[in-house]
DNA sequence: GCCAACGTTGGC
DNA sequence: GCCAACGTTGGC
């Protein structure tokens, strides 16, 4: 069982859209190392904290699950989409998603402020400087602390 | 909206 | 393969 943290702009897909979708493919990671990340170490069972980003208070706002192992990211096949990747080929595709179920919606969100002062996150990649992840891995025990101090 | 930090691209 | 220029992310 690995843990890991997935970003979100709120404006663009929030845990309310999670909770009403039940699930969802989640894609739209255009970073290699974020890349790499979703197609060599997320597999399905896995949990994951979803973490809102660019919004007013930036912050650890709930849990879902893995249930689909990595699959291809169809949008970068899509010349409508967004995240359209020209230059990916289907036989060798570039991008992966996974299948996120909704969890949980912590009642109290951690906000990155209050992470930066617990000791226990200080190594914590999102806490990193200049981090720009879409995901990342996180440790058991910064999940179990995030998990309780926001539940 | 600003800007620091980082990733990507492309000329050489 | 270096590196300048450019684009993007994301907190503030």
């Amino acid at each position: 069982m690995n843990y890991f943290l997935l970003k979100t702009e709120p404006t663009d897909y929030s845990i309310d859209d999670l909770r009403r979708d039940k699930k969802t493919s989640w894609g739209g990671v255009r970073n290699f190392q974020a890349r790499n990340i979703v197609r060599d170490e997320i597999k399905k069972g896995d949990f994951c904290i979803i973490y809102h980003s660019s919004c007013v208070i930036p912050a650890a706002v709930g849990l879902g699950e893995i249930v689909k192992a990595p699959y291809p990211d169809l949008m970068q096949f899509d010349s409508s989409s967004k995240y359209f990747d020209p230059t990916s080929k289907k036989d060798d595709p570039r991008w992966f998603a996974v299948e996120v179920k909704f969890k949980e919606k912590f009642l109290a969100p951690l906000p990155l402020e209050k992470m930066r002062t617990i000791k226990e996150l200080s190594d914590m990649r999102l806490l990193a400087r200049g981090n720009r992840l879409s995901f990342m891995s996180l440790s058991k025990m910064h999940f179990e602390i995030i998990k309780k101090l926001s539940s």
